[in-house]
DNA sequence: AAGTTACCCAACCGCCGGATT
DNA sequence: GAATCCGGCGGTTGGGTAACT
């Protein structure tokens, strides 16, 4: 790669960034713009290198930030995201106001990945875990290469996945939109509106090239997303696609999501803790997707969703500046929504100021 | 109480692609 | 067109800490 111009390099600090060097860095965004990032350090009297100055303002020092556990709504729209575009974190970040793609990584690694497991679905295809190693035994490839789901499957002993497990939620979530038909047609091999087909069709949306796969995928994440008994879902075929909403905005889907930018009250479930793991996410059920429940008729493509992004884009520095300054004030502030001192309670006396007004001027 | 394990998450690393020279 | 610079992204690491023995 390029080498850097000039000789003798300072030595730049790494790791944990101190109280002094966030109000450095948020002063010096504050009044003048990140502008070009490898300037940032030397004008804002860091030693660090531009990139880790980026790397804390995006994901930690950024008013907007919303911090705190994820909400049910947030869990299931980055599994359904997950499913359509794979890894694809800062694109599924993006979907999650005030959420970061290393958050949102993060939690996929270390919570839902686990759970989608446990729950007999292999995270990296999203389809049943016996169903990813069955496919996987039948084709030909080095030995020693195993998937994810044999590995567990491995492990667990072949014990087929959970009937319930299939579905993104849970059995009891699921009866709460679709009913006794849905749970009991939900088998993996079985017919019916969550049968066979739901979660293939979730992955037809290439992961690695992001593009439909077919007719017949989309509707089957139709029948996912609603899991209904009935209806175009049911016949596995024909309908057009309803993978994503047909929106343009993302406070268009926040609102449809029931987020919205500017709500970023903590999610009680979670606790305020931030290291909290959501342990008990079947105590509630706001379940509550409204896009989810879009018939066919707001099917959207692929362009739709580049097109989606692109709006995002275009949102984002407006959304930071507006509903995420006005609403949410920095985590060393107490005060803000998702108040949180992120240095500890031993050191929230830390005296750390950072010209709060000037941040309104950054644009 | 002390030691060990498991987990979370902030930060780093390396690569890539676009823009500029 | 090549070299360089820079921002962005995804994968990985390691420190801190809660949970467990």
């Amino acid at each position: 790669m390029a080498k850097r111009a000039g000789g003798a390099r300072k030595k730049l600090r790494r790791g944990l960034w101190s109280p002094e060097e966030d109000e450095k860095l948020m002063n010096h965004i504050a009044k003048y713009g990140h502008g070009c990032w490898s300037s940032v350090p030397k004008l804002a009297g860091l030693e660090r290198c531009g990139k880790s100055c980026r790397l804390r303002w995006i994901n930690y020092l950024r008013p907007d930030l919303k911090r705190g556990a994820f909400s049910q709504e947030e869990e299931d729209l980055i599994i359904h995201l997950h499913s359509m575009l794979g890894n694809k974190w800062s694109q599924i970040a993006a979907q999650l106001p005030g959420r970061t793609d290393n958050e949102v990584k993060n939690f996929w690694n270390s919570y839902i990945k686990k759970k989608l497991r446990q729950r007999g679905i292999d995270p990296a295809t999203h389809k049943p875990l016996a169903e990813v190693a069955a496919a996987a035994a039948a084709c030909t490839r080095t030995p020693a290469v195993f998937s994810d789901a044999e590995l567990i499957l491995s492990s667990i002993g072949a014990q087929p996945p959970l009937t319930e497990s299939y579905m993104y939620y849970d059995g009891s979530r699921c009866s709460t939109e679709c009913g006794a038909t849905a749970s009991a047609s939900a088998g993996v091999g079985g017919g019916g509106g969550c049968s066979d087909g739901s979660l293939t069709s979730l992955s037809g949306y290439s992961q690695a090239t992001a593009e439909f796969t077919g007719g017949y995928v989309a509707d089957g994440a139709h029948a996912l997303l609603h899991c209904g008994g009935a209806g175009p879902a049911s016949s596995g075929g024909g309908a057009p696609p309803a993978v994503i909403p047909s929106v343009s905005s993302s406070s268009t889907l926040n609102s449809m999501a029931g987020l919205s930018p500017a709500a970023t009250t903590t999610d009680e479930r979670y606790g305020n803790n931030s290291r909290g793991s959501p342990t008990n996410h079947d105590g509630h059920h706001h379940h509550h997707l409204p896009w989810l429940e879009l018939g066919p008729s707001t099917a959207a493509s692929a362009a739709d969703v580049d097109h989606y992004g692109a709006a995002l884009d275009e949102l984002k520095w407006s959304d930071y500046v507006f509903d995420g300054y006005n609403n949410q004030l920095p985590p060393y502030n107490h005060g803000g929504i998702q108040g949180q001192c992120i240095y500890g309670d031993s050191k929230v006396d830390t005296a750390v100021h950072f010209d709060a007004h000037a941040l309104g001027n950054w644009c």
